[in-house]
DNA sequence: TTGAATCGGCATTATAAGGT
DNA sequence: ACCTTATAATGCCGATTCAA
């Protein structure tokens, strides 16, 4: 414990009872130790705080203009020290996680439901990026982890897998190809076909699984976002190949989904973290809980919705 | 292990204020 | 002027901490 503190905490109480006898008291201390306190703290400063008679303590010009000053400080020492101790105890704080919009939609409210129930104190900002920009916010430090793909293997990143889901067609009920039971990548060639940007990952990695295709799909929207392209399907314009997590419901009055084959694309989620950094004990206890849903869940997301 | 520095407590002193 | 009382200051000593 900091002496210079003390001999502060001293004075503010001598200054507040005007009695070195009943400040002793108050601070559990014989009033020669409170004396000697003043006395020290008087010396390091300089200048007398108090002015006392062997009848009465009163401030001195020094120590009126000290006193909210040092009542400041301690009030904020004392205050900071009551947060550390809170956010210890995961009673406060607040996380920062970066993950994609399918997650961030799809499977995260639950897990946060569940976080929130254990920890209502505890903030959650989710920047809910794309692929690359979320991996951006963790290398940075802006978020402390995140949900993403994996693509390709960053040497500071530590990836663990969390849910394997294939890629499939959307298209609406009326589409020639809704009555097909499976369609493959080649068969979209003539087909107007909504895609995401070209430097989205999805895109990147479609992109990359089907460069051997010797018919390959050509994009023609290109839009920002997934469920911007569900909504062009919806729409009538044309189909579009999503990850299976981004599809609404089974069961959508327009729209209806066909596995997408030859090749099977898949895409892999997972939590991104920094390697070298450490997890704050809130951020701890959210991957905690986040893992342990997908237990429960199943990472056999490639099969099925995924039921939270 | 030891010696210096520092703190706190007990006993005591010094002194201001009030009463006679 | 002298006594009493209340209270801060000081002397002294033991305990603790820290560095050599």
């Amino acid at each position: 414990m900091n002496y210079e503190l003390q001999q502060i905490q001293a004075f503010l109480k001598v200054a507040e009872l005007e009695s070195f006898q009943a400040a002793a008291q108050s601070l559990n201390l014989s009033q020669p130790a409170l004396s000697r306190r003043i006395k020290k703290l008087e010396s390091i400063l300089g200048t007398p705080l108090l002015a006392r008679t062997t009848r009465s303590v009163s401030l001195t010009t020094v120590g009126r203009d000290f006193f909210p000053q040092a009542k400041r400080l301690v009030d904020e020492f004392d205050h900071a020290l009551f947060n550390i101790r809170a956010l210890a105890e995961n009673r406060i704080g607040q996380i920062t996680l970066a993950c994609i919009p399918t997650a961030a939609f799809y499977f995260l409210p639950a897990v946060i439901r569940e976080y929130n129930a254990r920890y209502p104190n505890i903030r959650i900002r989710l920047l809910d990026l794309s692929a690359n920009d979320g991996l951006g916010a963790v290398l940075s430090g802006e978020a402390e982890f995140g949900i993403n793909m994996l693509s390709g293997h960053h040497p500071d990143i530590v990836f663990t897998p969390l849910v394997v889901e294939p890629f499939v067609l959307v298209c609406r009920h009326d589409h020639p190809l809704a009555a097909h039971d499976s369609v493959t990548w080649s068969e979209l060639s003539t087909h107007k076909l909504i895609g995401v940007g070209k430097m989205s990952g999805n895109r990147m990695l479609l992109d990359h699984e089907l460069s051997s295709l010797t018919q390959r799909p050509t994009w023609f929207y290109e839009v920002q976002h997934l469920s911007t392209s569900l909504g062009m399907v919806e729409a009538g314009l044309g189909v579009a190949a999503v990850p299976r997590l981004s599809m609404p419901d089974q069961e959508h009055p327009l729209l209806v989904q066909r596995p997408l084959v030859e090749p099977l694309v898949k895409r892999t989620l997972g939590m991104v973290r920094r390697r070298d950094s450490a997890l704050s004990p809130a951020a701890e206890r959210f991957v905690e809980t986040l893992l342990k849903h997908w237990d429960k869940g199943g990472v056999e997301g490639s099969t099925g919705p995924i039921n939270l």
